[in-house]
Order: C-alpha cells, then structure tokens, then sequence
DNA sequence: GTAGGTGCAAATCGTTTGCAGTACA
DNA sequence: TGTACTGCAAACGATTTGCACCTAC
C-alpha cells in the first residue's frame, strides 16, 4: 500500500517540480526504508551514495514532498521530526518509546468523532493525529 | 476538574521537591490561564511579578512538573511545545491552526482501541495522543 | 549545614535564509 | 535559455549545560 519511488517522483513532475539527481536519491532513500527517518538520517543515507548533497537540500526536498503529501510525517512528541514515505489510506502510528520503532495502523475512523466535535466546537476540522505510545516486544524482553 | 495551584504545590512538595518562589510564580501563571502556554509565554508572564526570573528556570520548572504529570504538554507538531495545568481526567485537544487556542475534550475512550493494537502489535502501550487540528470560528470569519 | 535550586553566559541542536553558482526542462 | 534548484555559510530560535552563588529545609 506504500507509494513507490516512481509514484513519488511521478507525482512530483506532474506537479511542476523538476527531477534533480539530488531530489531522485531522497525520495529511493525514503521509498525504501520502512523506518520513520529524520531528516539527518536521510542525510546520512543520501550522503553515502551522494557525497556532496547539503542537508539543506535534504530539508527543501522533504518540505515539498510533505506538501504534496508523498511522504507522511511524524511527531513524536519531541524535538525530532521523521518521515516515511505515504500509504494510500489514512492510518496512525503506534511507536515505541524506546527504540523508535514506528508501526502503522489502520482501520480506526474517526470521522465520526470530528463531525461531532466540529458541530459543538463551531471549528473547521482540517485533520488529526493520532499516535500511540509504548514499548514494543524486543524492547520489553531487554528491561 | 482542573488542579489548583495549591495542589501541584503539594505534589511538588509530596515528590521531595523544594518549593521556591519561583516555582510558585510558575505554577500559579500556568494554574491560573485558561490557554496553552508556551514556556516564553510563562516566562513573560512571570517575569512581570519576578524580574529576576531567568527563562532558564522556567524550562527547569516545566520539566519537572511535566514529569509528575502536574501540567499536560501539548505537542502541535510545530516547533513550539506548550503547557496547560493538568486535569485529573484524560482529555483531547482541538487546535486552532492559525490563532493557536486550544479546546479540551473529553469522551471519546480509545481504550479499547489500545487493548486490541496491544494484542496484535505485542506492545505494551502506555498512552497516546489525539489532535484534531482546524480552524475556530473566529479565524473562520476571519478569512 | 547541605543538598538542591537559581541565574548568567555560552554552547548546542535543529532548522531556515541570503546569495552566487549550476543544471533541468 | 531561463527559471528553478543547489550548496555554502551564516543567521536564527528554542533549549540545554557549566559554573559560581544562593536558599529552602
């Protein structure tokens, strides 16, 4: 259900953006790790294969892929941000606090909840977030 | 059903913490707002009754009382964090995105929603966060 | 009296911006 | 060819830390 790299870059053309060499080594970064990277993590990686991309561009790139919504991105809370590459149906996260393991889940609809909240409130409901904290399995056998 | 001042005050004391003015003054600005604050936010308030006040104290403050669970952080997936004083039930917020006033509910339990992700996922989740994002009525007008 | 708390200044971290050069369409 | 993109360095804002002094208990 994840988008592919060709789909991001696809999507990313068809919006008006231009494929730099740079912009390509992001997007298979993110496309193919099934972890929820920050963007100095994408660094990293797109830095092995690219010694002289900047982080800045790390950081432009990501901002327009979050934009146009190809990448999903996540906050847990504290000071760091992370993306993953988007899946087609809404879902949240369940993260583990300790060694950040990110699994997504569907099948929670809260549509119902916003339309209630949005007639008592009188508020325009844009979106939510919804995320689940804990430790997951390894994490609890190594405690 | 919110804590008063002089129940964080309390607690502070009950957990072995020494209770100087300054974390009087902190307590009793955030005791007493209605709103979300963000830590420049308490410091500015503060600094008004206590001039000597460093903003440095205010984050040592906060992280205290967050700790013992005395204030309720809100993360709105931006930069800033901000803090309200904690109710003594489980609540929710709505977000204005563009004037930042945040509404609490309560009533929706995802309890049930934790328990069966907890079976299917083996994690041991010990809390989450909702969100709802939107606009308020007033910025609504507004644009 | 003493451990814990405070305030200052400086360091640090993640992120953004100005600008000159570069490359995709 | 021209506009959008890149990389560098520097700016920036929020938060943290080292250290000497102070104060609640």
């Amino acid at each position: 259900m994840r988008l592919t790299e060709r789909e991001v870059v696809a999507s990313l053309r068809r919006y008006g953006y231009k494929l730099t060499p740079q912009r390509r080594a992001v997007i298979r970064v993110i496309a193919s790790s099934q972890d929820h990277l920050t963007p100095a993590a994408i660094y990293q990686k797109v830095h092995q294969g690219h010694p002289s991309i900047g982080l800045v561009t790390i950081y432009r790139t990501l901002e327009i892929l979050a934009k146009l919504g190809l990448i999903c991105e996540l906050h847990t809370g504290g000071i760091c941000r992370s993306y993953t590459i988007s899946t087609l149906q809404h879902h949240h996260h369940l993260i583990c606090s300790n060694c950040g393991v990110v699994i997504d889940f569907t099948g929670h609809d809260l549509s119902e909840l916003e339309q209630s909240l949005s007639k008592e409130s009188g508020f325009r409901i844009d979106g939510h977030l919804l995320e689940f904290f804990g430790l997951c399995q390894v994490c609890q056998k190594a405690t």
